[in-house]
DNA sequence: ATAGGACGCTGAACCGGTTCTGCCTGAGCG
DNA sequence: CGCTCAGGCAGAACCGGTTCAGCGTCCTAT
């Protein structure tokens, strides 16, 4: 099958393909009569521009990439990364722009990744997801000026790249003011990646509200899977000063340690409460269903999408807050025996 | 920054940007201590050829295309997908393509995004996936000439189009059978989206095999969620006779099918056996963990990257099997009691 | 009456690759 | 020794858009 060129157009039309450039563009330099039969015609004809001719005259790639390092066991286990792009196509599909998405190994592939997008004029921009600590990727982004929107990081500034972050710390102190008003003394946490600057954050707060309302604090740093989330559960829950709430940093460690306070034999919430962060089917799933802390991750990944679409129409980057978070109460935190 | 261009390499190496090209595609017409020089200048330079450019000279994006068409609830917790895509990556990187990604509502969507991507040069060919039995999407990939991969359908013909596709029927067999040895002699099954072309093959064979071994057969048609998977599992547990064993066809329905189970004070799997259609982590993570059929969902994934970039490169469209399902028995399937 | 714009459009250059044609040179052959 | 032919390369055209300079034409202001 034969697609329409703009040449196909301008002769259809009998004026020059300029012309017809301007036309279809909205641009001023066509008479109106002009534009609207070159609209027409490129209507009739079922014209849509060359990606490759259009991006290279006009030196955009018309495309923003999102490269995804977690390790493949975790990544399929993972809603949020799903959610997340639907978040992101709604906003791309408004712009006619493409989505490139890459799954690496490691934050350094990932930096590569980014040089050779950058190099090959593949995307205009990227999301780059999970912030590290020290994240080796910031400085290659800046290094090449490659636009882009930070996601999951702090609300720092990071030499003038975008960024939009949740408020975990605000969600943070919410969770175990919650759960101290519950009469909780001792709360354990099940962190991510100890090396996500978003699970720092968190467990920085966690370690500062702990400290403020003088109750004990216990941290095991897990890695977002279920054999951790089961594992360091385990650990907490074996202790003979076992802490009588315990917040995991994801839905799959919440889960699995349910699971093994039940294999335990502790009532959940009667003598264990547990509150998963980031809410998802699962936790309706499992029975009690969890209290989480709820996020529209949809929409937090069409902000950022609007933060870097923004940027590449020439705004300034900035750094914007995402969703808030909300804590959504149900069948597994209570008031604790005794309390 | 300043990325080079081929005629930078060709003033470097003081010969024509022809030269230049076929110097670095590796095809006759330079000299060997030429095509030397400038290999090595355009290593010195950094060169990565202009994405763009290549696409519009040589009428090939680079790129290959994957839409998906699941509400988004669902795909959130699917683990499907992500693995699937980072087997695609695996092969597409070997070969320098992109991926692009795309999340639609609906397969007519979908069709219309196949329609964009072929007029706009977008993608060189798409990986359809979740074929449904009338499925209005591959009648535009014929009508487009567009190539492609038909992923998760049956192993028929489809006008010439490639497909990989799961022995489901076999499986499926091997399923019933096992439960049939196990003594079981009333089964249930609780359907994904009936629409779904591999979702009807399991079926049709579940009805087969079933009625072939004289066993009792009760299919109930869900949509892949677990409030699906909940209030079907919840029906068949409610009748006076129910089935003593279920064939989910998923993990998520899976799952909450052994939640209700256990709500209605059914020991799994001493009273009733589940087994999950795709393995996951999931699986694992609840007590008992799920008897699984489970398939290298990366290796389908790279299977069908792979015979779509043959195809690309001149092979003709074949039919080629995925990896085999296998059975992954664990504590969530046993001898039905007094069998 | 005429200079000066604004408007509407043409034609060509350009983006960075690929590919075709054709020239020049040197080697091989009769 | 001259002719042929192949190899090695230059130069230009081309892919399909965007953009810029320039050129008539008509309108307006002086």
């Amino acid at each position: 099958m034969k697609r329409p060129t703009m040449s196909d157009i301008a002769r259809a039309a009998g004026v020059s393909k300029g012309a017809v450039s301007y036309a279809l563009n909205g641009r001023p330099g066509v008479s109106e009569p002009t534009r609207e039969r070159v609209l027409r015609i490129a209507e009739e004809l079922g014209w849509v521009p060359h990606t490759a001719a259009r991006a290279l005259s006009a030196a955009k790639a018309g495309a923003i990439g999102l490269a995804i390092a977690r390790p493949a066991r975790i990544l399929g286990l993972e809603p949020f990364f799903m959610q997340f792009i639907s978040g992101i196509e709604v906003v791309l599909a408004e712009r006619a722009l493409a989505l490139v998405l890459q799954v690496v190994p490691d934050v350094a592939a990932e930096g590569e990744v980014y040089r050779h997008w950058w190099a090959a004029h593949r995307v205009d921009g990227v999301i780059m997801v999970d912030e590290r600590v020290s994240d080796p990727r910031v400085a290659v982004l800046a290094a090449l000026g490659l636009p882009a929107v930070i996601v999951g990081g702090h609300t720092g500034d990071r030499g003038g790249i975008a960024s939009v972050s949740a408020d975990d710390s605000a969600a943070m102190r919410s969770v175990v003011e919650y759960l101290v008003a519950l009469g909780h003394r001792h709360i354990g946490r099940v962190a991510g990646l100890a090396e996500l600057r978003h699970v720092a954050d968190r467990t920085a707060m966690f370690d500062r509200v702990t400290a403020e309302l003088r109750v004990r604090a216990t941290v095991a740093d897990g890695d977002f899977t279920g054999e951790a989330g089961a594992r360091l559960a385990r650990g907490l829950l074996s202790r003979p000063d076992r802490p009588t709430a315990i917040v995991f940093d994801n839905d799959v460690m919440a889960v699995a340690g349910l699971a093994v306070a039940q294999e335990l034999g502790l009532a959940v919430p009667a003598e264990l409460s547990i509150v998963s962060w980031d809410d998802s089917p699962l936790c309706r799933l499992v029975h009690p269903p969890l209290t989480a802390l709820a996020r529209d991750i949809p929409a937090f990944g069409a902000t950022a999408a609007r933060s870097l679409a923004e940027i590449l129409d020439g705004a300034a980057p900035a750094g914007v807050p995402a969703e808030p978070l909300s804590l959504t109460v149900r069948g597994s935190t209570a008031r604790v025996a005794g309390g």
